[in-house]
DNA sequence: CATTATGTTTAATAATTCTTAACTCAACCC
DNA sequence: GGGTTGAGTTAAGAATTATTAAACATAATG
């Protein structure tokens, strides 16, 4: 996951960030409001975690100001865990609230919860195989921390291949699926592809992605 | 998903088990923690959903019991929803915490997360005989510190062969699992595969894992 | 409209994996 | 021991897959 920590205590936001970084999990810091408001703007986070107390633009300011616009599941983090706080809270369209001080596995909990349930309600289906993540609105692809620039038939070979993650998809699917071809075209068209998305998809990773199966096809996972 | 509600009062459990069943899931019940822990142990449940608050042992109790041993993700549920009060579920091996009152939609997807999540970590399957570790998902063998690269059909000969570990796996065997043969193809396959098997796992080690078993087959161990 | 850049396809070549077959070696039985 | 059977090794070539380079197509740019 993609995480934005927005809280103005650096003890506080950088054991969340090693702690999320331990766990697998990408995170960006932002210690104010503005630069919350900014990053969440320019990038693509899959939740945030909002601290309620801030200097000047508090997290409830912080959720008004991105009504309404499109933004990734915001956790509301606070000292208050008062009923009537987590009520403000949720009202002013934080999605979970959590009240310190709390066990970070809970938080995970919740975080991964409200990520995988944002990616079903927004529609912009993401794919996730461990470190590979297939954003097929955005035809964008990201392997750990790095951008893959995938041309359209890798993207298509890659996204068929993802659909059926661990099982294997012959050779005449791909045809069919990416070439939209019914018949053999007694080239090596899928070969040369597939050689060119795994120079960029798994050159320089330990892990091999994409499996040769031979004589049937190929599987990724 | 198959789901165990271990839950000792009826109106609540027969609740829960007659919204579950509308999703498609199926369950069974438990009233005590005697009782879900028999259940645990001989049925195969993809999670199970534990009330804190039990007659005689109590969620805690059945927890620890547990502890250690394999058995399906599982969620805490409490009428108490304070921090000490999920931590210590946690703290006690739960998966998940959940106060009440809850909202059915949220614990689904809480179950649903579970399930996934366990599925996933069980499904990397390693087997693991002496110094020899054979990754299933990935296809990965070490042996000892060593990587051992391995083709196609060796892989499937050493998997078929660990599967069985100890045991005697014949000729017929292998030509059907490895293969697919129901046939003898009056060839050495085998013994060709088995041999450039042989030559990478066993080769400079002092111990030969693999044993011919004369006019039958081969045995791993 | 030419130029450039980018992506796709074909074809040639290289590398890998699989299978067969010939030969050698070891175990077993009388 | 000597014959018999089964197993192990090696090499050759067949089948499949991977890589590279070049031809071709298309879109963007000046």
């Amino acid at each position: 996951m993609r995480v934005l920590v927005v809280e103005d205590d650096p003890s506080v936001s950088h054991w969340l960030g090693s702690k999320l970084h331990a766990c697998g999990h990408n995170y960006r810091l932002a210690d104010n409001g503005e630069g919350a408001l900014d990053m969440i703007e320019s990038e693509a986070f899959d939740v945030v975690i909002l601290d309620r107390v801030l200097p000047k633009m508090d997290g409830i300011e912080v959720l008004s100001r991105l009504h309404g616009r499109p933004r990734p599941p915001i956790l509301i983090l606070s000292a208050n865990d008062q009923t009537s706080d987590r009520v403000e809270g949720l009202r002013a369209g934080a999605d979970d609230y959590l009240g310190k001080p709390f066990d970070f596995t809970e938080l995970l909990l919740r975080l991964e919860l409200l990520a995988r349930r944002h990616q079903y309600s927004a529609q912009d289906e993401v794919l996730q195989i461990e470190d590979l993540q297939i954003d097929l609105a955005r035809r964008a692809v990201t392997r750990g921390q790095q951008r893959i620039d995938l041309t359209d038939k890798e993207f298509k070979l890659l996204q068929v291949l993802a659909e059926h993650q661990g099982q294997t998809v012959t050779r005449s699917m791909l045809l069919e699926r990416v070439w939209g071809y019914h018949f053999d075209p007694q080239t090596n068209l899928i070969d040369v592809h597939l050689s060119k998305l795994r120079n960029k998809l798994d050159k320089g990773f330990q892990r091999q992605m994409i499996r040769t199966i031979r004589a049937i096809g190929y599987v990724l996972g």
